[in-house]
DNA sequence: CCGTTGACTCTTT
DNA sequence: AAAAGAGCCAACG
């Protein structure tokens, strides 16, 4: 057992369970989140992800800009990009490679 | 309930 | 190519 997602957080647990499913080595973006839960709220799926109360449950380090680019990053960009580093993110020119990039979830 | 904010994205200059 | 504007939705006060 892994991590138990509590099933009464609606918007945010549908968010926290999408982020779950992108495999290690892989990233999402902001708006394949929001489009995977049926929703436009590409910012609010950044809100949720920044109070993030999962916080190392959820590897939100993994959600990225559509650009390929970091995003932001609650405990600094700097941090960000190290993890996606370690999970085997290969960066070019400061941004993932599409083929890293989940579109669709 | 209304207004502001935000780890966004797309379109237009 | 880079910058600015508009649009979108949920959480908070």
């Amino acid at each position: 057992m892994v991590f138990k997602l509590p099933k009464k957080e609606g918007f945010a647990h549908a968010v926290y369970a999408k982020l779950l499913r992108v495999p290690k080595g892989k990233v999402t973006t902001y708006a394949a989140l929001a489009h995977a839960v049926g929703t436009r709220a590409y910012r609010a799926i950044g809100q949720v992800m920044n109070k993030n109360p999962y916080a190392p449950d959820v590897p939100c380090h993994r959600v990225i800009s559509s650009d390929g680019n970091l995003g932001g990053y609650a405990g600094g960009e700097k941090r960000k990009l190290a993890m996606l580093k370690a999970e085997g993110i290969v960066f070019k020119n400061g941004k993932v490679e599409e083929k890293y990039i989940l579109r669709e979830l």
